[in-house]
DNA sequence: TCAATTAATATTGTGCACAATATAACGGTG
DNA sequence: CACCGTTATATTGTGCACAATATTAATTGA
């Protein structure tokens, strides 16, 4: 079982592997988030977005909020997700959207009340996950590891040539 | 660094590096799969179907087809997903389907010989890819091996209990 | 100052994914 | 045969993803 690179099996193919454990791994995390009514991208821009607050906790007043387009660079999402995505979760009062004074095509994002209190019912779920996964930790760091390795990498190596 | 699993970081999370590679793999996919009129889980379904007919090289007449519910249980998608996206194969005659005689309930997907050529020009596509990404095969095996007993682990471990 | 350019977000359209439900056909039992 | 539970596919509705385009605001430059 040789793989060069030319099999069209598609148990060879490992785009196939990641498209498949991708959609495992959230179909695994659903039935949690829905505990807390988010999908699995709307979780993903929480994380964003609480972790931002963290970071900025020194602030008192917390006036940057975070723009759409960070939350695309980081999220790899642009704003044909981003948008509708976020006018869901504003409607249900997890965040707002404004736009900023200073620049009026930016649209700033900040957590309400709400939406920072769901972290900490958010915060056990890694851990619930992990759980029934009868996996070694160092494995899934190492399988991470893996992933990001190659997620810069196709970044890098960008566009046309090849 | 340490990993405990309770991290809410995005870059801790394993889910977001299988997330964000999979799309920068399906996006690396795209421009070339589109030379051949394909998006990638359209391709994904022609794999199966090619590698079907060589399955059944020997077979003369080819009588049995595909079955949808096979092509799901292969895929991991349901009919929701498959039934239009079938369709819009079989309007490009890509493919057939077909109710069976035997069992009408039954729809039998068939190659056309479009469908069955296109596989020659689909044949370097893998190499193509790893061909721009600058990472030793055996890494990638190995990658693949990972993510492959992961989703076995996700699948056999399925539903409620945990 | 005002046209041209750039930047940030929004909109539109297509194609997945998937939950929930519907439809139709099969298979067995009385 | 009529009834019933099961199986296979289809349909509907919601929510991503992403390409292409539009809109509006800022910026640059004659």
């Amino acid at each position: 079982m040789v793989d060069n690179g030319d099999s069209l099996s598609l148990d060879d193919q490992i785009c196939f592997a990641l498209y498949a454990a991708n959609r495992a791994v959230t179909a695994r995390y659903r039935p949690i988030l829905e505990e807390l009514g988010l999908t699995y991208p709307q979780y993903l821009v929480m994380l964003v977005l609480w972790q931002e607050q963290c970071d900025n906790a020194a602030d008192i007043s917390n006036p940057e909020g975070l723009r759409i387009s960070d939350l695309g660079r980081r999220l790899r999402l642009d704003t044909g997700t981003l948008t509708p995505l976020l006018k869901r979760l504003a409607e249900r009062e997890m965040l707002t959207r404004e736009r900023s004074s200073r620049d009026e095509r930016v649209v700033e994002v900040r957590l309400t009340k709400k939406g920072a209190a769901l972290r900490a019912r958010a915060q056990g779920i890694p851990g619930r996950l992990l759980c029934g996964l009868d996996v070694q930790p160092e494995r899934l760091i190492a399988l991470r590891t893996e992933l990001q390795d190659m997620l810069r990498i196709l970044e890098e190596t960008g566009g046309s040539s090849g």
